[in-house]
Parts: C-alpha cells; sequence; structure tokens
RNA sequence: GGAGGGAUGGCAGAGUGGUCGAAUGCGGCGGUCUUGAAAACCGUUGAGGCGCAAGUCUCCGGGGGUUCGAAUCCCUCUCCCUCCGCCA
C-alpha cells in the first residue's frame, strides 16, 4: 500500500508508474483521493459530534456526583438525537474507509527511478553474467537423467498426491538436503539470522505480505481451520514484526529461512513445467532483510551480491536481469531475477528473484522503527531466494553432467554429500 | 475435544458504570549531587487518525451490543493458564 499523502501531492508520478507496470487504469489514483478527501471531511463532522457528545455525557457526570439529577435528567432528554445522528455517520464513516482503502490496496507500488521502463521481458537489463552457455548436444534435460536413475517419481507423485508432487528419491533427496544445509549455512556467516517459521499462516498474514487479495489464487487453503498453505517464507518471516515497532537500533534485521513452498499454479501448462521448471511444491531458503528506508537501496545490492556469489560458489553458470517495469510484480519497487542456464533445455532458469519492497508491505504490516530521538518511521522491507532448490538441482544435473554419463557433485557440497559424484551417493 | 480461570501502557500490576488514557512500582529519558560512576532526590515518559494551528477523536486482546456515559455490564471470537482426554 502506497502513502495517500504520496498520492495526494504526486498523483501523476503514480499513474505513470503505473501504466509502466502495465496496469491500464490509472483512474484508481483519482478515486484513491477523491474517496480519501470525502473520508477526511466526514472524520472531522463524526469527531466534532463526538466532542460535543462527550461533552454533555461528563456533565451529566458531574451533576449527578453533585446529586443535581433533575438537571441531568433535561441534558440526558436531550441526546436522543445526536446518538441516532452519530450512530449514521460511523456506518457511513466505515463504509467510506473501506471504499479508500479498496482503491489503494489496488494501487501497486512504484517503480523506483532506476528501474528500465519496459513491456516485454526482452526489456529486461542483463546486469550480470557467470560462466558458459554450454551447448553441447548430448547433455540431456533434468527429467530424462532423473528418470533413468530412479532419482525423481513424477509418476507415483501423481499417484500419492497429483501432478508437481515428485518424489525425490536417494541421491537427489540427499542432494537437496545437502543444498538446504549448505544455504542455511552460509546465510549464517553472512550474518543472517535463521529462522524457522510455521509452513501454513492465517488470513491475517497473508493480507499483510499482499498474497490477498491480489494473488489469493496462487495458494493453497486448509477451509477448515482458515490457514493458508505459504507460498513463500517471505509470508511468515515478514509477518514475524508484524504491528511492531522495532528499534532503530536494532536494524538491519536479516533473516534467513528454509521452508516448503507450496502453489497452485493455476493456468500453468506445457514445457515450462517440465520436469523440475515448475512445481507444486518445493523447497527454498529465503532471505528477508529490514532495514531503514534510507538505505534500502544499498541493502538490495549487499543481497544481491550475496546471492551472485552463492550461485557462484556452486560454480553454476547464470546472469542476472534487472527487470524492467512490466515485469516486476504488484509490489516491488526493484527487482532483479538470477537465472542458471539449463544446457539440456537450452534456456535460463530463475532460481531467485531479490526485491525492494520499499516501505509498500511495511505500511500494510505496520512494521516501524523508532529511533534515538523518538520518532517513528516504516521500514522497508527486502528479500530474495537464496536460493530455490528445484532448478538448482536441474541446472547441477545438466551442468554437471559428463559425457560417459556421470553426475559431479560441486566442491561446495562434496562434504554435505560425503561424495564427489551423484552415481555413488 | 470437555470443565474452570484470565487478557490493562516497554514490563509488573491497581482499577467492577461518571473529571480514567488509566494509580503505583520497575525500566527508559532529562536534571540535581559527584573528579567520574553508583546511590539518593526532582522532573518526564504509550500509539494512531483528522487539522495550518488551536484543538479534537479513537485505542485497556479482536468484533458486536446495552447506556446520556463502558477498562468496568452483556454476547461472540481469538489467545494464555489450570485440570481431564488424546498424542509425535
Amino acid at each position: 500500500m502506497l502513502d495517500i499523502q504520496r498520492l495526494r501531492e504526486f498523483p501523476d508520478a503514480i499513474k505513470q508508474g503505473m501504466l509502466a507496470k502495465g496496469e491500464k487504469d490509472t483512474s484508481l489514483v483519482d478515486k484513491a483521493i477523491q474517496s480519501d478527501e470525502t473520508w477526511r471531511h466526514a472524520v472531522a463532522e463524526l469527531d466534532a459530534k463526538r466532542a460535543e457528545a462527550n461533552k454533555q455525557a461528563k456533565e451529566i457526570g458531574q451533576l449527578m456526583a453533585q446529586g443535581k439529577k433533575a438537571e441531568a435528567e433535561v441534558i440526558i432528554a436531550k441526546t436522543g438525537e445526536a446518538k441516532e445522528a452519530l450512530k449514521a455517520l460511523e456506518e457511513g464513516l466505515s463504509e467510506l474507509k473501506e471504499t479508500r482503502n479498496g482503491y489503494l490496496l489496488r494501487i501497486p507500488n512504484v517503480p523506483h527511478e532506476s528501474v528500465p521502463v519496459g513491456k516485454t521481458p526482452e526489456d529486461n537489463q542483463p546486469v550480470h553474467h557467470h560462466g558458459e552457455a554450454l551447448t553441447e548436444s548430448w547433455r540431456k534435460p533434468h527429467w530424462e537423467i532423473a528418470e533413468e536413475q530412479g532419482w525423481i517419481d513424477f509418476k507415483r507423485g501423481v499417484k500419492v498426491t497429483g501432478a508437481g508432487f515428485p518424489f525425490y528419491v536417494g541421491p537427489i533427496a540427499r542432494l537437496q538436503r545437502a543444498l538446504i544445509q549448505y544455504f542455511l549455512d552460509t546465510a549464517t556467516d553472512a550474518g543472517f539470522t535463521e529462522i524457522q517459521p510455521p509452513f501454513v499462516v492465517n488470513e491475517d498474514s497473508a493480507r499483510g505480505t499482499g498474497q490477498i487479495p491480489d494473488k489469493e489464487d496462487m495458494m493453497y487453503v486448509i477451509p477448515r481451520d482458515e490457514f493458508f498453505a505459504i507460498p513463500t517464507a517471505e509470508v511468515p518471516v515478514t509477518n514475524f514484526h508484524r504491528d511492531e515497532v522495532l528499534s532503530a537500533s536494532d536494524l538491519p534485521l536479516k533473516y534467513s529461512a528454509y521452508t516448503p513452498c507450496w502453489r497452485r499454479e493455476a493456468g500453468s501448462y506445457g514445457k515450462e513445467v517440465r520436469g523440475l521448471n515448475r512445481l507444486h511444491q518445493f523447497d527454498k531458503v529465503e532471505l528477508v532483510y529490514m532495514v531503514p528506508a534510507s538505505t534500502s537501496y544499498e541493502a538490495l545490492e549487499e543481497l544481491r551480491t550475496y546471492v551472485e556469489s552463492l550461485i557462484e560458489s556452486l560454480g553454476l553458470s547464470y546472469r542476472t536481469l534487472l527487470m524492467c517495469t512490466a515485469d516486476m510484480g504488484f509490489t516491488q519497487s526493484k527487482k532483479y531475477d538470477m537465472e542458471v542456464w539449463s544446457p539440456g533445455q537450452q534456456r535460463w532458469l530463475e532460481v531467485s528473484s531479490c526485491s525492494n519492497f520499499e516501505d509498500f508491505q511495511a505500511r500494510r504490516m505496520m512494521i516501524r522503527a523508532k529511533d534515538e530521538q523518538g520518532s517513528i518511521e516504516l521500514v522497508h522491507t527486502l528479500n530474495g531466494s537464496g536460493l530455490a532448490l528445484p532448478r538448482i538441482v536441474a541446472a547441477i544435473i545438466e551442468q554437471y553432467q559428463q559425457p560417459n554419463g556421470q553426475i559431479l557433485v560441486p566442491d561446495v557440497l562434496q562434504s554435505y554429500m560425503r561424495t564427489d559424484s551423484l552415481d555413488t551417493a
């Protein structure tokens, strides 16, 4: 949610940002400003009426205390109509506020000035390349290898749960565990505090990070207990500090968390979802920052650099893209995507997305920080994957496969895997 | 799942219909004293909305109700504690 003050002061800049993100209807801005104006007038009116009613009630109280009951009765007799007027005003007010917030919640975050304006994924800017995009024709896609070896069982996954819920068996199960451990250990060394969050959240939390009302179709719902299966650890971890006033001296807060992630991925099909490309359940280590507003873009670069060095440490070829306005989500003001090379598919696979949300999430969740002077300010939140497992596994299988069919284990994982080759794991 | 008890400011803890946004203690901040610190003493100390301001409104777990007036009474939900049941 954006600051209404900002809408009032710079409506055109907000509209421009919306258009750049590909939204067509900028009238939301005017509607929000108008409904806010109406709401504010109503607040003033109601407050004045309430002040009057409070004054009368106080008078009555004083008279009663002095035993002047008859005089009190005279005033009480006059309060009836004011009471009804108050009730009507109150009802009107809550309606007005809902309308106002309804508009406000549907206005996306505004892209940062450093974000390239664009319309399609081709407009994303490559900002970093590492390693060679292997093209040898003998390299097979990961699903062929994994199925041949019995390492990933998609069929039984379908039987037991459904498409997109594979079983990992033997070496790949172990590889995933090794990756999780490696990612968490590395994050700890880099100063992140590891937390294990709940894997389901309530409605308030889903609303806090913006899954509701914008993206509710992405989540699995547990209706009987009104829980949502988390689509990313971002949801519980960012909500960790919802409705809190933090101490500014504790910032920046840096958290790492491993969780499974559940996504319905309604509407996905074809080669996009082949193998490990897109699953309904996958594992991820997520990194979350809460920082003072003045330092969030430095923090974004720090996060980006960290994730890049993490991918590099696995010896994988990848690239970093600065996402253009159209390819950013609703809540981000700036976003980098990291994509590893899949030689078996000859395409790039997104494995991390590092974003600055500025105060967009923090305002909705009321996460603030108080400095030594006592002034309170919304924090800026950022997050990034460090990293998402399935596509990393796919890239390892495909990039580390040898002409003889053997799959080597990246150096940094060998101690966790207790071997240097998947075949012998 | 069943029975009972509870939820008040950063923390502890009073307050059971009327000058209560809320005693008191601790903590925090400022000061006096001190070479400095501690102790002692004095003062100060919640959040949010509207408003240029004066000011005003809202908030005592959440929501709803009774009343001229609610922290206080009623309903409901959530959470916590004790006991029983179940259980990795």
